[in-house]
DNA sequence: GTCTATATTGAGATAGAC
DNA sequence: GTCTATCTCAATATAGAC
């Protein structure tokens, strides 16, 4: 055997990704503040100048793990809306659209998470704020069309959102610390009916709400 | 002029209790990692070694600022479950005093959260999970005494359970990431009431599952 | 591009005076 | 109990050879 061949065989083959790899997992277990770079380069089975040739500096190679995902998932979102179907369907998507992406890339959401509702640990600034605003804005306007075509009531959208986001969460959040137990997919599904069936227009309830007043 | 008298006019008075408040807002701005015993005093006003007098190192003085929280937590639920009244008032009594308490400790409940879901930072292993899991318990058997009196459908009690500590989890994360916005108490009642009109028995919603099946 | 070797700073923790 | 002074080690980052 001549030296080993790592490219292509590996995760990700070169340096700059093995890189990229190991920060990710060592972020997500132990932290931003947490992590050392020594660690990530032993991981990744290269010494720190190689870290500073790549990137910039600790903080560079976070921010560079963190700008992928928050993009692909403003893209993802963006080509939900374009579908179609009833706003219980539509919302459903979006919703799975949301948590599909987020265990894809459960890793770097723990620790987007952990920074976006914690403390800052030290690690630079990531406007995580503005991706979260953009899906719930995606939630309220579908809502809307589901009010326009009797699905739901005419009701505070906003009241409606929350819930809906708290789902959603809620079922992310089982996944970050009880893998085991976790809800998935079809759970989202279940309390997205419950919702609905809360939020529902139509015949029943618009009598309901005539008579409530 | 003598001596500067700070005991009794302080927030805490007594250097242990200045150290405990310092700690407290440090580890909720930056971290657990992110913090250092060196800006722990300094905000206290004291030196090192009064810190490691009292706390035996940097992680002592973060388990015992952990503890009580905690305690007072479940115990606030316990007495919760105590009181009477309909499994609606009675959930959203259980719901409203975990919020509560929550935004009583924001500072800790912060770094609690970010612990729990995201990375431990290399701080020591705390037990939030059993306080967690309790808390669900104790949703969960309300949801079933309002299904024996009829309150609630005869569905899944852990789906009903996920929807609800949804509604109170997103409350909470408002409370962390976007005060100035938050939902507060009424946004929760009004969120708990679009569930509970989703698992609403009673009449209405008893024929209409005689007719679905 | 990737290494060895090192600079420099600040971390957690302690000895010992008062 | 609280201080000054200091220990030890590991952190981020870089210089310069190959």
């Amino acid at each position: 055997m001549a030296r080993p061949v790592r490219k292509g065989a590996e995760t990700e083959g070169d340096v700059r990704g093995r890189l990229l790899g190991s920060a990710a997992e060592l972020f997500s277990s132990k932290g931003y503040a947490g992590t050392t770079v020594r660690e990530i380069v032993g991981r990744a089975g290269v010494t720190k100048p190689a870290l500073y040739y790549y990137f910039r500096s600790k903080e560079g190679i976070y921010l560079d793990l963190m700008r992928g995902p928050l993009q692909g998932f403003l893209g993802h979102i963006e080509s939900a809306m374009k579908e179609t179907g009833t706003a219980r369907e539509r919302l459903a998507r979006l919703c799975l659209h949301a948590y599909d992406d987020f265990v894809r890339n459960l890793s770097l959401a723990r620790i987007m998470f952990s920074i976006y509702y914690g403390p800052p640990q030290g690690a630079p600034y990531v406007d995580f704020d503005s991706v979260q605003l953009r899906f719930q804005e995606c939630v309220i306007q579908v809502l809307k069309e589901g009010i326009r075509n009797g699905e739901f009531r005419r009701e505070d959208t906003t009241d409606m959102m929350w819930t809906v986001v708290g789902a959603v969460n809620v079922a992310m959040e089982l996944e970050l610390c009880r893998p085991g137990q976790r809800i998935g997919r079809e759970g989202i599904e279940r309390m997205l009916k419950i919702i609905f069936d809360g939020i529902a227009g139509g015949r029943a309830a618009a009598t309901e709400r005539r008579r409530g007043r």
